[in-house]
RNA sequence: GGGGCGGUAGUCUAGCCCGGCCUAUGACGACUCGCUUACACCGAGUAGAUCACGAGUUCAAAUCUCGUCCGCCCCA
């Protein structure tokens, strides 16, 4: 109609337009973190993704969840410290440095290959970064100077500084002692980050033989490790070798004596029962080693070949040692028989190759004196979902061997330590200096030795920190410690955790006793671990399975919001959210409806605000819906769980507000034949537009750029991210929310009947009867439905009317047809 | 082998902790009809579920207990 034209033009959201939002956010700073403010400080501790490869779509669904608590949290009023940052350290990138340009770690420079290790690293941030802003990830600021990076020798001296920390507090120390051993990466790992995978393998049975007795049977996996056996282990209740024990095996080919023990860890019905221990074989191996006090034999050494123990296959790789042992065997007829068996193989988590135990010298981080006060903090921290906290309590229970926290490597922190070359005394610098150190190339802030007094120059240590030494102190650098004491005073204590939750017995773990041995505090409020991204079968979406598309094609067709919302639609917190295309198109949907529904607003001015109590008792009505919708969801969102929130506030825009309040108000609104009053319909103006915009704002932490967009041509230019989230107005109360259901029946009722009559729904009634309950609506019902003449309760003669029964209502409404024929 | 979480229409999901109002919520998809003062990327409607299986507790079970099977994740 000539006179209402909408303010927003275009028929439809563009997913396109997200880009110019981003540009807007950017210039205007519309996150930035101004710890002056006097608000309170909210920080969130974001993972820093892991710069390894491309940008896969379940890490994007990841962080745009963890983006809506930053928003919402914003909108509550808190002042949001969100700052953007990478994890650069560790073996991934050095791997792929390694295997794309051919450059072995061992005969490169140890300068050039940091240089290409930072140069690839450089290439995956830009993709990262354009990626977090494309899906409206609203960190602080993308500017370099305002992210961190684990990288950076300001990021490095804190961990060099926490590290002296606990040095000078005697919870660090060296042993020499059998660890994970990756031959891929050429280091020792901590047990968190070992992973079993099950592979083929072969059960060989071997003869052991026994003075006096018939050879004992033996089956094992491992014939490589022959020479490196310790003891031969048999179940105590296993009557088959009771006159066994306490008797020599001889082990074959190697032909040297071990004892036969008893031990429960034999299982009996696991080959033939008796079970060859090897010195490293696995933890249980280790473990028995250590128990009965056997002398270890390291057969297999840090390069992955046979070590002098193993006689005549020394120097071979452990497969082709296996491989000729086995030959051996048969020939001299001491391999019973084959059969094939699958096994639990643990594998380095970052290469994913098997793993072994080898016996190094390495730095160690206590732990196992802090289970006890760890377990209470996991106790007492709050958990979003709850349930959750689980995982972290099994992780404590089970840590039983301190952390070894040195890496063979160079791409990582340096381990801040020289030694004395007169004494050999391993000398840190002085604590309280935030400096980065390179010992393998810089000389020590020192020249004398604290302990012999010489000063004939020091060697600088080579090795580097395990990367989680530097990821499990980011609670620390994003709140300023020791970098900003003044913002670490007022920000610490209010930090949020949100994280996967494969990484709950590494990151949060490492963080938790971090944290406590440097402060003696918990270091999180709040915990947030949401479940997974998996793909259509249900599969965890992961780079290594190939299994996870590139976003770009589906941010280009549906848009960010869409994909934010999908996320948020497919499954409560905690849930795993199974990705489908078929069903994110459904979701982008919604898009197109928010869009039309502010569209169809925008064609009436905005009046001034006017109160509750001069309002239309169904406009009252209106907002007190709207009131008991945002009631409905706001507890929802506390536990940090958007989710069942936002199906509500989809329910009430798209069935409630759409399809009946503006089908209802549009009479009035547009008043085109004057049937209405002046303040009847600008009240009606008013609750049209009070009521988008609380459904934007109660959406903008999850779909923040269509809201951002509508809120700016319509209500303010500054945007709507700095809005307050919408809160519960008590005096927003109306008695004919008792009604709400029955009215919406009556609609429907009408709407069916017009349709099974073949009416037009513009066509007219010249008289209806409608429950009584509904009178208050009288004037805005007879516009809807084009109702000349309105009666309520049942008519007393019903001929001549057609009785239309209500679904969940023992009340009926009663019409009269239009005259039939040629209608006007 | 142990632990955690789960198994609800073709698909996903709510409800389950705190049994009855569940003849089970919502969405996607399917089907039928419909251009109606924004929206056909729409509207109105229809169909579709023995709530994995078996047993038990109870006046009453999707919901509690036990067992079985299956899936995913984690651990030894």
């Amino acid at each position: 109609m000539g006179k209402f034209k909408p303010a927003l033009t275009s028929k439809r959201w563009k997913p396109s337009s997200e880009e110019e939002l981003i540009d807007i956010w950017l210039k205007e700073k519309t996150y930035a973190f101004n710890p002056d403010s006097g608000r309170i400080i909210y920080s969130v501790d974001t993972p820093p993704p892991y710069l390894s490869g491309h940008v896969h779509l379940g890490q994007m669904l990841h962080y745009t969840q963890i983006d809506m608590i930053a928003r919402y949290r914003r909108m509550q009023g808190l002042e949001v410290n969100f700052p953007l940052g990478v994890d650069r350290n560790g073996l991934p990138v050095e791997i792929r440095v390694e295997k794309e340009f051919g450059m072995s770690m061992q005969t490169t420079p140890r300068e050039e290959f940091i240089a290409k290790c930072k140069e690839q690293l450089d290439k995956y941030q830009i993709e990262v970064t354009d990626a977090f802003k494309r899906f409206g990830v609203g960190y602080n600021t993308y500017d370099p100077d305002g992210s961190y990076q684990t990288d950076s020798p300001r990021y490095r001296a804190l961990t060099q500084a926490t590290f002296i920390d606990l040095w000078n507090r005697g919870l660090i120390y060296t042993d020499y002692r059998p660890n994970n051993w990756c031959f891929e990466c050429g280091t020792t790992i901590a047990d968190a980050e070992v992973e079993y995978a099950e592979r083929d393998s072969t059960l060989n049975y071997l003869y052991f033989e026994v003075e006096g007795l018939k050879p004992l049977e033996i089956a094992t996996t491992r014939p490589e490790l022959l020479c490196a056996c310790g003891a031969v282990f048999v179940h105590p209740e296993d009557k088959r070798y009771r006159k066994y024990v306490g008797k020599k095996a001889k082990v074959p080919l190697f032909d040297f004596e071990v004892p036969i023990i008893e031990s429960p860890t034999a299982q009996m019905d696991f080959g033939t029962g008796a079970l060859m221990v090897c010195s490293y074989g696995d933890m249980a191996d280790v473990m028995a080693f250590r128990d009965f006090a056997l002398k270890p034999i390291a057969a297999v050494s840090p390069d992955g070949t046979m070590t002098e123990a193993a006689g005549k296959y020394a120097g071979m790789p452990v497969a082709e040692a296996r491989k000729q042992i086995i030959h051996d065997l048969k020939e001299k007829g001491l391999l019973v028989k084959q059969e094939p068996t699958v096994q639990r193989v643990p594998l380095c988590w970052r290469s994913d190759t098997p793993i072994e135990f080898i016996a190094m010298d390495e730095f160690y981080l206590k732990q196992t004196d802090f289970v006890d006060d760890l377990r209470k903090i996991a106790s007492e921290t709050p958990f979003y979902p709850p349930h959750h906290r689980q995982i972290l309590l099994d992780w404590i229970d089970r840590v039983s061997v301190d952390w070894p926290i040195s890496r063979r490597r160079f791409y990582g922190t340096e381990i801040p330590i020289w030694y004395c070359n007169a004494c050999g005394e391993a000398v840190v610098p002085e604590p309280g200096e935030l400096r980065y150190y390179q010992p393998w190339r810089e000389d020590p802030p020192f020249d004398k030795c604290p302990k012999c007094g010489a000063s004939e120059g020091f060697r600088g240590e080579e090795r580097t920190f395990d990367t989680w030494m530097d990821s499990s102190i980011s609670a620390l650098y994003v709140t300023g410690y020791l970098r900003n004491p003044e913002l670490f005073e007022k920000a610490f204590g209010n930090v949020i955790r949100p994280q996967g939750k494969d990484i709950v017995r590494t990151w949060l773990y490492y963080s938790l006793l971090r944290v406590y041995q440097l402060l003696k505090q918990p270091a999180f409020k709040e915990v947030w671990v949401p479940g997974l991204v998996v793909d259509e079968n249900g599969v965890k979406m992961s780079k290594s399975r190939g299994n996870s598309p590139p976003p770009g094609p589906f941010i280009e067709k549906y848009g960010a919001d869409a994909m934010r919302l999908f996320g948020v639609l497919e499954a409560g917190l905690g849930s795993d959210i199974r990705f489908s295309e078929e069903r994110l198109a459904g979701v982008a949907r919604f898009m197109t409806k928010l869009w039309n529904i502010a569209r169809f607003v925008s064609m009436f001015p905005i009046p001034e605000p006017i109160d509750f109590k001069d309002l239309t008792a169904v406009d009252q009505w209106i907002l007190a819906e709207a009131n008991q919708m945002v009631e409905t969801i706001l507890p929802e969102c506390e536990m940090l769980d958007f989710h069942k929130p936002v199906i509500e506030v989809r329910r009430f825009t798209w069935s409630f507000f759409a399809d009946h309040v503006l089908e209802m108000l549009k009479g009035r609104c547009f008043n085109s034949d004057g049937q209405f009053s002046e303040v009847e319909q600008r009240s009606g103006w008013f609750v049209l537009h009070e009521v988008l915009r609380i459904i934007l704002r109660a959406l903008a932490p999850i779909t923040p750029f269509i809201t951002d967009k509508i809120y700016r041509e319509l209500y303010n230019d500054g945007g709507i991210h700095r809005e307050p989230y919408p809160s519960v107005n008590e005096s927003w109360a109306s008695e004919m929310t008792a009604h709400t259901e029955l009215l919406l029946q009556v609609n429907r009722a009408f709407w069916k009947y017009k349709r099974e009559a073949s009416i037009s729904l513009r066509q007219g009634l010249p008289e209806a009867y409608v429950p009584k309950q509904l009178e208050p609506w009288s004037k805005d019902l007879q516009a809807m439905h084009g109702i000349e003449t309105i009666h309520f309760g049942t008519p007393k003669k019903k001929s001549g009317l057609v009785q239309l029964s209500l679904e969940e209502s023992t009340e009926s409404v009663f019409v009269s047809p239009p005259e039939t024929g040629d209608d006007a």
